[in-house]
DNA sequence: TGAATTGAATTGGTCAGGCCAGTTCCGGGG
DNA sequence: CCCCGGAACTGGCCTGACCAATTCAATTCA
């Protein structure tokens, strides 16, 4: 009952572990398999099986004849946006989302246009559902990041929206942000469709800031926490700079 | 001298393509360890380990006692960045990287100043070199998304540079492009980091996408193919209109 | 007849022990 | 002082074996 894992998984966790704990550094080498074998009571198969595991994960490097050898060291780096606040992602979506949408506004088509105005809808849907998922707000942005036709945008949009699952902080901080705040973000939505109907690159990048702009003023004005509302007026500051300039 | 490779990699790497061969389908079942260790001629540890680096991978799933099951086709998914074309990776850093550059504008210090300015020294050294590394002006690039304070941001032009790793067609069409091209583009760095220094978020916005305008036109330029060239226009037109919106 | 049971076959999990080949390193010879 | 050869160490890979979980079909019971 304790424990499912294969035992090579075990061992590869615990390993991971001692290599967080910082008794290596990069570069150097790793006990013999034939004496982690014995140190922590497996096989030397098993040994060899987690150090494979760990060197698919790019963590160690297997020399032939010489040992294995550090080569990265677990931590941060392995959840993407880890130390990212939610402050920070709803800033570089309001400054790239922006341009997303002044791209998609010279190239979406009438039929991409129908979709967001389907997916609005289902946005309003699924603000008034209690579980309060963001699927469809999600597949809103995303569609208007492919409008612009352009892989690399529509890659780097989801990349930042899989930020946000990778922090439940950021997670919880939006939901409890957007809980208060159903109808303007419908309308909001919705302005942008409207600015991207115009087919003018400014209005559609005005549209998207505005609403992130607004998105982000939630996310201000639902942190409670002293430590952060301290930040608050530098972060609000800062953004005040920048979004005066193309606004 | 044929294969340094461990076996159980060449192993994975053939079973690797076997899924990729499309002879299994998501949720289909492996042969069994013993039976592969025939099939391919090696043992069963071997076939285990094999297995192993798929399943780290997330391309198997291994149920005791049962099987391993195909959870994930190998296939573009797995190069991100593969279909992108250096044409859309560029015009996806002029507009990421130009708002970079504007909320850098507006926070940047003297001291990442004096950085930059060294920097774009070390580009111009990079360049006349024969072997045209790219590391400064990676480097420059990413020093500027820094300056912004905000790590989404540089997580995000960091992404944009790896991806041109990725891509060797990229690569090859941006040395192409950028060795007839030395001057300008230490001229352009030059201009960025003046810009920078009015910290004004518009201007350095503007000498940004300059920079980025003139690489995609070099790219332009540097491309043969009529195929491409077929939709060269296309793309010229493209940018153009969105271009005009707030450079 | 249909549902529950059971046991044999299959499959992965792990181990022990062994041999081979590449790498290190130290001591002896030049 | 340098070079080199061999011993010791290290990973690579294999054979053969036993255990535990899963499957599935034949069997048994309702």
């Amino acid at each position: 009952m304790q424990n499912q894992d294969r035992l090579y998984q075990d061992l590869a966790r615990r390993l991971m572990d001692v290599l967080a704990g910082g008794r290596y550094a990069v570069g150097d080498r790793l006990p013999a398999e034939r004496e982690l074998s014995l140190t922590y009571s497996v096989s030397r198969p098993t040994v060899r099986e987690a150090m494979i595991a760990l060197e698919v994960q790019g963590m160690v490097e297997v020399r032939v004849g010489s040992g294995a050898y550090v080569r990265r060291l677990p931590g941060r780096d392995d959840i993407p946006g880890f130390g990212i606040t939610a402050f920070e992602l709803t800033e570089a979506r309001m400054m790239f989302e922006g341009e997303a949408a002044a791209l998609a506004a010279s190239q979406i088509s009438d039929e991409e246009l129908q979709q967001l105005d389907a997916l609005v809808l289902e946005i309003e849907a699924e603000n008034r559902a209690p579980g309060g998922s963001e699927q469809a707000d999600r597949a809103f942005h995303l569609a208007i990041a492919r409008a612009g036709r352009n892989t690399a945008v529509v890659n780097t949009i989801e990349a930042l929206w899989n930020l946000r699952a990778n922090s439940p902080e950021s997670a919880l901080l939006h939901a409890k942000a957007r809980s208060a705040n159903v109808k303007p973000v419908v309308e909001e939505h919705a302005a942008i469709v409207a600015a991207l109907r115009t087919r003018d690159p400014g209005t559609a990048r005005a549209a998207m800031r505005a609403h992130l702009a607004a998105v982000l003023d939630h996310l201000l004005f639902a942190t409670e926490e002293k430590a952060i509302a301290a930040a608050r007026r530098e972060i609000d500051a800062k953004r005040r700079r920048y979004a005066g300039s193309a606004g």
